[in-house]
DNA sequence: TCTAGCACTTGATAGGTTTAAGTGCTAATT
DNA sequence: AATTAGCACTTAAACCTATCAAGTGCTAGA
């Protein structure tokens, strides 16, 4: 696609973007300091229209952006807009001022769907790759153990044991200094593997205790290791066209299920680079008229992800920038600071 | 205010809530048995107008409850509608199936915006009254603490300690035993009282590591005691119409700082009873088109806070039944099950 | 005390006209 | 050959206006 033809694509979006209606040859002009006139403009766009770049919503009216036109504007995307400093403060300071992995998770998601007006997702830093730094099991009251968890990423998981029993003092202080010993400073994902033969251990007489423990356990550095995010931002949803939102809400309360955010985030290269889905692009059901940015961070060890969802009708300029910086300030806090 | 008054103001209200639309005394009548005609309810909708109980959009129109009219039937509601068996169902089911506190709090918020169809609040298990069960001083790497805390009500407070220099391991370790013997099984607003000696204690020999973790220590105990809370059904927003979520979304981003939350579901007496607050009794700025529906909780030895946030055109009954079934069930669960 | 009947009010609906914005095409201009 | 001016044409939106439906208050009779 030539020069000229980019440029009317661009201002099209641009414009499309911020007034939310179609645009015409007239006022593309005006706004933008094209040095051609309307005429000329008419006809790029008839050719822009046949090659599926942007559409009429009918005859007299002007046009808007396909998603096929969204993508190749978003491909030729190269100068990213910078952050203002005064966003890169609030980046930083706000961050700064975290107090634990919750709270950095809390104002990180709220931080990405402020700056870009959007919904935001954000993964916990994933425990497969993490260690284990810590665990410990505590009797919270009779009946009831705890078992807490810490990775080396500053991430901690909690779960509670209830039993039908009294708790067996002995036999728990028994299993909490083998789990010591067997399982601190080991990889998450081998955990399962090394606690396998607890439950048949004689020296742990208490089978109900330990198995109860063992399950939970093994529980815990499998199923939830990836699984656990953060939303924020749903009441963004309210500013938009109330069709657009009715059509993403089924969607919204499936993420909170914290299923489909992967499939959402979708398959992403090793590297905490940028990924951009448009409209149909999405493959998960009801997203069509959506786009997902999103990109990974990387903690140290392992590589999570982030993103924002809303319309194709997007700033993308400005979404890429956020949750490009977003992610790296994430990654460097959450790093060996 | 006699007992057909009463008839008719309760219809009106049943039938404006369903259909969100002012009612006519002719559809009254049809919609409900009332045993006389339309003229009669004219009549006794004028007085109701004249009392407070009801208003006319305009001329030609039917009438719609006022605040006053919901109040009055409110407060004269005693046979609160019973939960349907399948409601009651998801409830335990729900609430029985989660592994630790978070998930609990997350469950019930998402289950209590669900089942009224309205924005949720739910507070965490208040800690001043709770009592310590744990703690420990973990080493996440080579400068970084993270101090955990349990409750007996089983809810864990986590903060990570940044240090300039190398974690001195001794003096930790000498830190972490005298934290054990002196906090253990105390209440939490003991605890700033029991640790402030440490700072000056010889055997702590390294100054900067213990002011460092006491500091954060007493941050944990008081400040971030009761703030804690859970939000769900944001999205709910998009369902209602857009002059209103319009109205309730910088309530809403207030809320999520935690902070109005309080002032929110408001003054409550020692016990874990419904409080309601109906449009302009609300004192909260912009919620005066708002109800607040919210109850107590109690986990074994204090008192939380959980509610919903919706219109003042809601099913009272419906939400009110709700809240107090939800608020009993997580009192059950937390409680000493 | 209740109800039937009726004149009156008024927002909503439906139809028709005008308007504004935009297009495509042709012919003139650079 | 590419650009531009001019113009006929299209169409949703905006604007009227008349009609309609739903509702009321009031009076008189049951």
């Amino acid at each position: 696609m030539d020069e000229r033809k980019f440029a009317v694509l661009s201002a099209i979006i641009e414009d499309y973007v911020a007034t939310q209606e179609p645009i015409g040859s007239k006022s593309l002009v005006e706004r933008h300091s094209l040095k051609v006139s309307p005429a000329t403009v008419r006809n790029e766009m008839a050719v822009l229209e046949d090659e599926g770049y942007i559409v009429q919503p009918h005859t007299s009216a002007g046009r808007i952006p396909t998603d096929k036109g969204y993508r190749t504007f978003v491909d030729r995307l190269n100068e990213v807009r910078q952050l203002s400093p005064a966003e890169t403060r609030a980046i930083t300071q706000v961050l700064e001022g975290a107090i634990d992995l919750d709270d950095v998770m809390q104002k990180t998601v709220k931080l990405l769907s402020q700056l870009t007006g959007q919904i935001s997702l954000v993964q916990y830093p994933i425990l497969s790759g993490s260690i284990v730094k810590h665990i410990d099991l505590i009797s919270i009251n009779e009946k009831r153990i705890m078992i807490v968890l810490v990775a080396n990423s500053g991430r901690l998981e909690q779960v509670t044991v209830e039993l039908e029993n009294n708790v067996d003092e002995s036999t728990l202080e028994l299993l909490r200094n083998k789990l010591k010993n067997t399982i601190t400073d080991k990889k998450f994902i081998e955990v399962s593997n090394l606690i396998k033969n607890f439950e048949n251990d004689t020296e742990l007489n208490n089978k109900v205790l330990v198995s109860k423990v063992i399950e939970k356990l093994k529980v815990m550095v499998t199923q939830k290791s990836d699984q656990k995010i953060v939303i924020a931002g749903a009441s963004n949803l309210a500013k938009l066209d109330s069709e657009f939102s009715k059509k993403l809400l089924p969607v919204l309360d499936e993420i909170e299920e914290n299923v489909v955010m992967l499939k959402l985030m979708g398959e992403m290269v090793n590297e905490d680079e940028l990924f951009i889905r448009i409209g149909h692009e999405n493959k998960v059901a009801n997203l069509h008229s959506a786009s997902v940015v999103s990109s990974g961070y990387i903690t140290g060890d392992s590589l999570s992800k982030l993103g924002i969802v809303g319309p194709t009708r997007m700033d993308y300029p400005g979404t890429i920038s956020a949750v490009r910086a977003v992610a790296r300030y994430l990654g460097r806090i959450l790093g060996n600071k």
